[in-house]
RNA sequence: GAGGGCGUAGCUCAGUCGGUAGAGCAACGGCCUUUUAAGCCGUGGGCCGAGAGUUCGAGCCUCUCCGCCCUCACCA
């Protein structure tokens, strides 16, 4: 065999080995009676009955003329049992050809070895599809209880890169995108049955906003004419409230030209949500319950580990008043201060900023620094000052702030909301002013929008909306340290 | 964008003071008919991330580049 360099090599060989014998190596179908998860949950049922399993064969442990394996399907992994004087003997020298990694299929009655094992006797099997790289070997060992780990696929580049590889050999990582499907399932159904209304607006957009973030630009050959990958869906969303739908809302893909860290991918999934009618303290009251209930869908309870935190659920949660929450924390009364009271207060806090910060700026500025953090139990901080916030209302009571929450969990925002602006006047007011911060380098402000303001020029009634990071979610609610840990194929460099 | 760490066999990792490249698993050959990190005997496998430099000699020292991770900055 010395004349095979690579293991590849030795598979090709014995791929060649396969198709003389006349074995299709690619196999077209192959009839299932069920899944491995069936079997190993009802062993009584199945003891002594006839199954047929298709899957990748992960291990084997030749004993002469028999063999113990593994087989794992989408429900797990089941161990069969094949005997020369059962199957062949040509059919064990078939056998003897394959590898770990090769998608079979097997037929046989389930027993229970004298070790305890579920295991299937096989009597016959095939060839579905054979692999032809070597894959990672991850042994495990129960000891007390405890699954140990041996050699376990962990070179993060490699895992993230082939993803494929990794849902192979890492059972945990497929628990957490089943998981996550379960999130989103629980979210639409929830919507659903309140009556909202799911819709899908554009992602390619001639003019960006809803948020503030530098966005990917990408052209149009027909037109000739630049257009954005959305940053937000809301301006969109809005339009439909105003066309007379009471409540809308769409799962979208926004795309952010930012840095990318463990908390950051160019493409994330937003749930944004539009309410005719309510206000931020409704949709408070909707994010609670919707949060609550999708926790409990998960895991019975209303409590959940997130690295060394224990996040009780329980509402209500508190509601902090921006500036109350900061006073706590910081021990200074921000409210009605100007710019330049607020820089000399930074640079008191030791808060780094940069000299164009208007004051709302820096208010979000010692905020994220001094509080956020801090924030690890589910809460909302509310009422934001007007400059930061050119989509919502104006607060019904307090001068210079909007009616805005963010919600809160384990000193990470989650979500986004806000009584709607819905004054025509007053939003191409804040539009023209963002103009200004653009003009004068903010990269990040808005742009005018004539359209979205002839919109609300027909009349929107008010609105309470509502923005929720599904990928920051779903990283709380599987105990996820990184983005990329809830995404199934994250940005990397080109290789 | 800045700072720190890492990159050695298919996988997980050693590699001393600069002196011929190592282990376990996987693979290959042999033995073994209820094993399970199966076991025993034997064998092969490397562009040491890429390139340049220092040196008689570089996996190791220096520089440049590439990729990943962490922290910070920007953002959700």
């Amino acid at each position: 065999m010395d004349e095979f360099k690579t293991l590849t090599d030795i598979r090709l060989n014995k791929l060649d080995q396969l198709k003389e014998l006349e074995i299709n190596p690619y196999a077209y179908r192959y009839e299932i009676t069920g899944s491995a998860r069936q079997i190993l949950d009802d062993v009584h049922a199945y003891e002594g009955k006839k199954v047929s399993l298709a899957g990748r064969l992960m291990s084997v442990r030749e004993h002469g003329k028999t063999a113990f394996a593994h087989l794992m399907d989408s429900s797990g992994k089941i161990q069969f049992y094949v005997r020369k004087d059962k199957v062949g003997d040509q059919r064990y020298d078939v056998f003897k050809l394959l590898d770990i990694g090769d998608i079979i299929g097997i037929v046989g009655d389930v027993f229970i070895t004298r070790t305890g094992e579920t295991t299937v006797f096989i009597e016959s099997f095939e060839l579905l599809a054979k692999s032809l790289r070597p894959l990672p070997i991850v042994k495990e060992k129960l000891e007390e209880g405890e699954r140990i780990l041996y050699d376990e696929f962990t070179d993060k580049e490699l895992r993230y890169r082939q993803r494929y590889v990794d849902l192979i050999v890492n059972p945990d990582v497929k628990e957490v995108f089943l998981k996550r499907s379960k999130i989103t399932q629980h979210i639409r159904e929830f919507l659903l049955n309140k009556n909202y209304l799911e819709v899908e607006t554009p992602i390619l957009q001639p003019i960006y906003g809803g948020a503030a973030a530098r966005p990917f630009i990408t052209h149009h050959n027909a037109l000739d004419i630049d257009l954005y990958l959305r940053i937000a869906d809301e301006l969109y969303l809005k339009r439909l409230i105003v066309g007379g739908f009471d409540g809308v809302f769409e799962f979208g893909k926004d795309f952010r030209n930012e840095g990318i860290d463990r908390f950051h991918n160019p493409e994330f999934t937003m749930l944004e949500l539009y309410v005719a009618y309510q206000d931020y303290h409704f949709m408070m009251a909707l994010v609670e319950d919707l949060v609550v209930n999708t926790v409990e869908s998960l895991t019975g309870g209303n409590r959940i580990t997130f690295g060394e935190h224990e996040i009780d659920f329980s509402t209500p949660w508190p509601r902090y008043k921006m500036f109350d929450i900061i006073k706590q924390y910081t021990d200074v009364d921000l409210y009605q201060k100007n710019r330049d009271e607020l820089k000399a207060i930074a640079k008191e806090l030791d808060v780094e900023i940069d000299h164009g910060f208007s004051a709302g700026k820096i208010i979000d500025e010692i905020f994220s620094a001094k509080v956020e953090p801090k924030l690890i139990q589910p809460c909302f901080v509310i009422d934001y000052p007007v400059e930061l916030s050119p989509l919502a209302k104006k607060h019904r009571t307090e001068e210079g702030l909007v009616e805005r929450f963010e919600g809160f969990i384990a000193g990470k925002e989650f979500c986004n909301a806000f009584s709607e602006l819905n004054d025509p006047l007053d939003q191409r007011d804040r539009f023209e002013k963002q103009v200004e911060y653009k003009k004068e380098g903010d990269e990040e402000a808005h742009e005018m929008d004539d359209d979205y303001i002839r919109a609300l020029e027909y009349g929107m009634p008010p609105t309470a909306g509502l923005g929720i990071g599904i990928d920051r979610l779903v990283m709380i609610l599987t105990n996820s340290p990184s983005i990329r840990d809830v995404i199934l194929f994250p940005h990397m460099r080109p290789e």
